[in-house]
This record gives C-alpha cells, sequence and structure tokens, in this order.
DNA sequence: TATTGTTATACTCTATAACTATA
DNA sequence: TATAGTTATAGAGTATAACAATA
C-alpha cells in the first residue's frame, strides 16, 4: 500500500512524459513558427520580461550559461530576437522579441493550445476542471526554478 | 471569456513542461542509473514487454526507427539492452533488458519518484487526489501513439 | 576576485534519406 | 514489392571546461 503522496508521484512520473511528447510533436512542424519547446519556453518569457539578460532566463529556466547562450545563436540568426549590450553594465547583454519573434511566439502558442484543446476536449467537464486545477497547483511547486537550485544545494 | 478546454490547455501547455525539466533534471544525475527520459521510458517498456522488437517500442513511443536504433546503440553498448535475431523473422530483433538494466530502471524509477514525492508533498492532500486523478484522465487521451497517428493521418 | 557571456568539446534526441536483408 | 532495421547526415538541447571582458 503505498501513500496518496507516492502514488501522486508514480503517476506523474509516468503520464507527464506522454503530454510532453504530444506538445513537442505539436509544437515542432507548426509551419509558420516551427519552435522548440526550449525556445518557445525563451519567447514566452522574454514577451514578458523584455531586456531580461542571459543570466535572468538562465536562472528562470534552470539552464547553463553555455546551453542558453547557443539557444539565442540560433534565435537571433532567425531574427526572432534581438541581442544588444547592456550600456550600464557592459558584460551583459539585453534580449528582446522582434515583431518576427513575437508573431512566431503567438503563433506557436495558439497553435499548440488550440490543438492541445482539441485533445482534451475529450475529458469530462469535471475531469477538466480538474486538470486545470491540478495545473495551477503544480505550477506552485514546480514553477520556480530558484527552488529548484536551493533544494540541490541543501541537498550537496 | 474562454472556455473550460480552453484554460485547461493553457494550463498544460504552461505547466507541463516545468514538471518535465524537473524530472529530467533529477533522472539525469542519478548515479547508480543515470538515465535520460526517453531511455528510460524504453527500459520501462521492455520490462513489461520482454522480447519486443525495435518497430513496436518505435510505435509505442512516437519515434522513427532510425532515432530507436541509435538509443539502442547506446543502451546496448552500456549493456542495459540485449538485441538478438529473432528466429522467426530474420528481419526482426528482440530487445529484452538485461539484470543491470532492470536495476538500472528499478533505481531510476524509485529515486525519481521518491524525489518527486518529495516536492509532491508540498500538496494539500485534496490537490494530491486531484492531480493523481487528473493524470489518469490524462493518460487517457495522451497514452496511446497510436491514437496520435491515426490524427495526423486523418487530418493530413 | 567574482560575474557575464562566449567558445570548444562532447553527448543525447530526433529527423530524413539512402541502404541492406528478409519476407 | 513491402517491411525491419542500420548507416549517414544534420540540427537542436544540454552539460562541463576553458576563456575573455568587465565589474
Amino acid at each position: 500500500m503505498t501513500s496518496p503522496t507516492a502514488e501522486c508521484a508514480r503517476q506523474v512520473l509516468e503520464v507527464v512524459p506522454m503530454v510532453m511528447h504530444a506538445i513537442r510533436t505539436e509544437m515542432r512542424g507548426h509551419r509558420d513558427s516551427d519552435l522548440s519547446v526550449p525556445q518557445f519556453r525563451v519567447l514566452i518569457y522574454l514577451n514578458r520580461h523584455a531586456g531580461a539578460s542571459l543570466s535572468d532566463i538562465a536562472e528562470h529556466m534552470g539552464l547553463t550559461l553555455p546551453s542558453l547562450s547557443k539557444m539565442m545563436d540560433g534565435l537571433v540568426t532567425r531574427r526572432l530576437v534581438t541581442r544588444q549590450p547592456d550600456p550600464r553594465d557592459r558584460r551583459r547583454i539585453t534580449l528582446s522579441l522582434t515583431p518576427s519573434g513575437e508573431t512566431a511566439m503567438q503563433a506557436a502558442y495558439a497553435g499548440t493550445q488550440a490543438q492541445l484543446g482539441r485533445r482534451l476536449a475529450a475529458l469530462s467537464p469535471a475531469d477538466c476542471l480538474k486538470v486545470t486545477e491540478s495545473m495551477a497547483a503544480l505550477r506552485e511547486i514546480f514553477g520556480s526554478i530558484r527552488d529548484i537550485k536551493a533544494r540541490q544545494a541543501g541537498k550537496a
């Protein structure tokens, strides 16, 4: 007999990767946007935090600076993001969405949301509400990377 | 005003990647197992379907044969999986876990589940139940890759 | 000396295209 | 001819280590 929490963890561990796979497959191959999930997340972050530095994003997303730096190369090359020096601290760079970047982000968001919605329509209204509320609860727990880092630091 | 389904899709789209990131980070760096999420999923599948062919797994997981073939190279090299010819159809191969593979899979499962459980312990009992039930509902929708393929075929 | 970012290197994941062997 | 699998090639995501520039 497992505890409710352990059973919950078990379910999350098995089901989240399945859902993630569907999201990834859907996101890739949106003719207009064609973004990877990490790229998409970066664009969403920049949409809400224009002018963020690389470190800001890395900390928020839990990625290393080299990983992000390389990802940005791709986004800058595709003209979805601009990378400019920060005059106040010349070690830093300032990242922002271009109009194309904003368009791509919104297209990816809308397209993926719509496609997900089509599949989620199979849920009963009660289950739909339950899933929505569950996501809100999980966001509280998994939303902040700082917490993860703090945990790992404490553990080590 | 968005529909409940659209709101649900929105939440799933934002939160699932966060949870996935935590799972990936946790899975990597388990000293014993050190598996990627896709590797982990393959091992789980083989644990439940010993002797499966490459095509079986590819269809279940929604991956192409070359992708899986290469993944198997790594698992076979690490002695977690055996790859043997199928005597009844010599085009096919028969994949199975080695004892090490089973051990690694179980270690990764237990370790990740425990770590997830520690974070999920922050949920109220009601939310914990809600999440568990939501995962069951989502598994119904996203569990089978065949459905996705059928959908894509129908769409095209 | 500490921080920000980049470059170099290496691995995994994933795909498409071209190929081999078998049915 | 169709199916199962591999090899070749390519690109993204990720990490660590080493480095440059700035604070």
